[in-house]
DNA sequence: CGCATTTGACCTGCGC
DNA sequence: GCGCAGGTCAAATGCG
């Protein structure tokens, strides 16, 4: 079983490695032609590319299901929970990604990462402040923002920065009846991190470890080994892509196991604009520098997972 | 005691 | 150059 997963892995590179070349020389001849209907999001040509790519080797759903799945699940689930996709990156091809998060009962959606609150300001013309997060992991370079919405006083707008160097344990994918237990479980846990909703800083909804999350024990890991998860990368940051692939991979490779399909990037060589996606057991992605998001989804667990990953290079 | 949060001060970029 | 606004720093404080 293993083995054939391996072989799935080896053989999505390969392909995905040829596509990219392929697409890379169509797009040299038609250079105008940007406006790809599978992610209006990404503005490069870069990431143009890259959706064609995923396009291609990608049949699952796009962000736009996921956000459609979601809003409609969980309000079905009365979760109270929501989580739209990336907004337009304010056009101009920087790192940041923004996203709206419903505010739900005490707390916020989790992005699954660890976030330090550094700074808190209050904004001109707004009534609400915005705070500054940092990832707590000391090699991730991953910053967000969060305010309220003066729209909408329960959204949350969140706006991610930078790279994460780690994996989320949102790579778990729980499923919807443990996202609102979660949920419920984030209204009451003591305070992990700012959740005072006064202050504008939700940290997340926990991900309980349950026995339908089978990649708890990988994705759960402390951070010191996220940390030396992201040494692998570290060395290699110059390359980059080779560089990146290989920390990754190579690590996760020898803790993955049997997990291995869960959790590795099939794209993670070449960063850009990207979105990871997580189809039940099957993942496959596509990142891209400058900036790029994670999302992961199972169509069995409404979760939408979002992590932002950044100028890496 | 260690870590996270708070918060005022400081820095930086931008528009006038 | 000046002022404003946003972003970051770091000392103080709180909490487990």
């Amino acid at each position: 079983m293993m083995r054939m997963e391996e072989t799935e892995i080896n053989w999505l590179d390969s392909t995905a490695g040829e596509l990219m070349r392929e697409l890379l020389e169509e797009e040299e001849e038609e250079d105008d032609d940007d406006d790809d209907e599978t992610s209006p999001t990404f503005v490069s040509h870069e990431s143009s590319i890259v959706n064609k790519l995923i396009s291609t080797v990608y049949s699952g759903p796009t962000i736009r299901d996921v956000e459609s799945a979601l809003s409609t699940t969980l309000r079905a689930g009365d979760s109270g929970c929501r989580v739209s996709v990336p907004e337009k990156s304010s056009g101009k091809m920087d790192s940041k990604y923004t996203l709206r998060m419903k505010i739900c009962g005490n707390g916020v959606a989790d992005d699954g990462y660890k976030w330090r609150k550094y700074g808190q300001k209050s904004i001109k013309n707004s009534p609400n402040p915005r705070s500054y997060y940092r990832c707590t992991n000391p090699r991730c370079n991953a910053k967000k923002q969060v305010e309220r919405s003066l729209e909408d006083p329960e959204t949350l707008i969140v706006t991610y920065e930078g790279l994460h160097l780690h994996y989320t344990s949102h790579f778990l994918l729980p499923r919807p009846q443990d996202l609102f237990t979660a949920a419920c479980h984030a209204a009451k846990k003591p305070k992990l991190q700012s959740t005072d909703l006064h202050a504008e800083v939700p940290d997340c909804v926990p991900l309980e470890p349950t026995a339908h999350s089978p990649s708890v024990m990988l994705m759960q890991q402390p951070q010191a080994e996220a940390g030396r998860l992201v040494e692998g990368l570290d060395q290699s940051k110059d390359t980059t892509d080779d560089g990146l692939r290989h920390g990754l991979n190579e690590d996760v490779m020898q803790r993955s196991q049997g997990l291995l399909e869960d959790i590795v990037p099939l794209l993670v060589r070449k960063p850009c604009n990207s979105t990871i996606y997580s189809y039940g057991n099957d993942l496959l992605s596509h990142e891209s520098p400058p900036s790029s998001s994670t999302i992961s989804w199972s169509p069995s667990s409404p979760y939408l997972d979002v992590g932002i990953f950044s100028s890496i290079l």
